[in-house]
DNA sequence: GAAGTCTAAGAAATCGATTTCGTCAAGCAT
DNA sequence: ATGCTTGACGAAATCGATTTCTTAGACTTC
């Protein structure tokens, strides 16, 4: 690896010149030209770490998610980054497993990586943030919020909740279940304040034992599934407040030998690769969460703030809509 | 941000001394208690950005790979990740989208910012790791291979090619049709070598037209199981060198009112997220990777370098098993 | 033409750790 | 008691960029 002294030495000029002409200063053509040209020559690539040093900034930000293994995760990480990619920045994509010891961890090194700034869905309500906020660096929630100040990206929640039981009763169902995530997560708790409302309004009202509590994986959707085709009434519908947990529930109904058709099936979030039979997709009721935009807008929010904007503090809410599933094969890009 | 200097200061030492307790090598008792007790007060953390720049290195390794909604491949990025939590390095994850330029970009960041090492799986053989190898930085390939001097983890993809034609072949299909992926990737090249031979054996022979090169993605498999469903003579059964053209391959199947229990469909690799009913789910071959494991495998020798290890290059040759489902509901953890 | 204003570009300081080099004192052998 | 080793620890150099200062010319302006 060229330093900037040997690219100096080779184009006759001083490290300051090279410095300038990679970083768009004042120069003279003549002495641009030598520096190019020396730079090219040993194929130079400017040290980052030093220059980072020097400008206590990067121009990587980190990305906190919980689950890398969620496709809703993994879209609104794409989301992320192309735009991160379109100005310039890199992206660093950690995973916290819902763990709120390995999210301060990241922190802590986003912070000592003098990292530009940070998005993330937060593992818990009680994540500490006030360490990297009160370094200056901008943090921006996105999907799961905080209570920490800072900018949010999110879905509007309790709409999506109200959407899915909905279109359960008009599908005909009364009997409606809900498969919750884990209580002290807004996002999730919104959801099933929604389906509650609904559920107590249309449906035969709110039944002891319907709303179950799981992780948000498909282990957790399976296990809430089961619980529920065990009780005495069981339901004769259930939403879940994810995806994942969605796709336990099905594997589970499956293994019962109940299809959605019979057994009415609705998420908040899109089924990921989904290749049931036609009708069977089109049974189950998706409120499609803009996953891939949810990540787009965090990003452009936080480079907005990277690039110096001091406006109050935003949370940009998004609709999710029921909506027919796209067109087999084509990816639902953005 | 505190610094090593206000440490040293307020614990009434030299900075140096600060670093050598924090670097753990001869400080007496007492002065360890009295920078640890300043470091404590004043909320020290070392400036990861100054250690890297004098170091020449960092604790973090990059991991590129061609799609990050491929779960195959998050399910790898897991086990680095894991593996490398365990030694204290961080992993970061880049998604190269298999576009060498975006690979390319990637390798120089890894480079610029002075990673310890670099795990990829390459966008095509064309990469150039040239430059980041002879900069002395370990590389290791995973799940694909590279013409260039590193350590790799790959599977038995011929075994592989050859273990999903045979379980279609025993299951009494005879036209076996091939969905690869693009050409000039070895991995997917040795999977469908395992097809031919299989076919040509024990099929009726390769057909023309039985062959379709796609995108690894699920509308590449859509659009090529379209294209096979339309030849005048269609074939029986499809085998398909990844995950996502698999489903993308049933979906089209589910289109057109075909159930994978009379159309025989084996991929190599394990579908993600299945929610079909027991019997489909069955019925479809799936030669499970051992994607998680190929990805500690491949942390492990890329620490071991990093570590100092200069034993000769070593490529870990993983078998891939056509196996059972397993149980619903349960995450096939590692 | 003297004074004032720019502008290009070099010298040197700076970012915050690590590490080499010395120094000084204690411990040990002769 | 002298010389030698050993160990703790401070002073200062170092990593490679960026960013003041400064300075020397070139160019205005009255």
């Amino acid at each position: 690896m060229a330093t900037i002294y040997e690219v100096a030495a080779l184009a006759g000029v001083s490290p300051a010149t090279v410095s300038r002409v990679f970083n768009g200063l004042t120069v003279s053509e003549e002495k641009q030209r030598l520096v190019r040209d020396a730079a090219a020559r040993l194929a130079f690539t400017p040290n980052k770490t030093a220059r980072r040093l020097r400008k206590q900034s990067s121009e990587i930000i980190a990305l906190l998610i919980p689950d890398i293994e969620n496709p809703f995760y993994t879209a609104l990480a794409r989301g992320v980054e192309d735009r991160a990619q379109e100005s310039g920045f890199s992206v660093v994509l950690c995973n916290t497993d819902d763990n709120p010891a390995k999210e301060l961890r990241y922190l802590q090194i986003a912070a000592s990586e003098q990292m530009a700034g940070v998005i993330l869905s937060p593992a818990s309500d009680e994540v500490d943030l006030g360490a990297i906020v009160s370094l200056g660096r901008p943090v921006v929630a996105v999907d799961r919020t905080t209570p920490y100040p800072v900018d949010a990206v999110k879905i509007d929640n309790r709409a999506a909740g109200i959407a899915a039981t909905t279109a359960l009763v008009e599908a005909g169902y009364r009997r409606i279940a809900c498969i919750a995530g884990p209580a002290g997560i807004e996002m999730t708790e919104d959801r099933f304040l929604g389906w509650r409302q609904v559920a107590a309004a249309r449906g035969t009202g709110v039944h002891e034992g319907y709303l179950r509590h799981a992780n948000f994986r498909v282990d957790g959707g399976h296990a809430a599934m089961r619980a529920l085709l065990a009780l005495d009434t069981p339901p004769d519908a259930v939403v879940t407040t994810n995806n994942l947990m969605a796709i336990g529930a099905l594997q589970a109904l499956a293994e019962a030998g109940i299809s959605p058709e019979q057994f009415g099936v609705a998420a908040v979030g899109e089924l990921p690769f989904v290749t049931m039979a036609p009708a069977a997709v089109a049974s189950v009721v998706q409120v499609r969460l803009p996953a891939r935009y949810l990540g787009r807008t965090a990003a452009t929010m936080l480079l907005e703030r990277i690039a110096g904007d001091t406006q109050p503090l935003r949370t940009v809410v998004l609709r999710a809509e029921v909506s027919p599933p796209p067109l087999p094969g084509k990816d639902p890009a953005l």
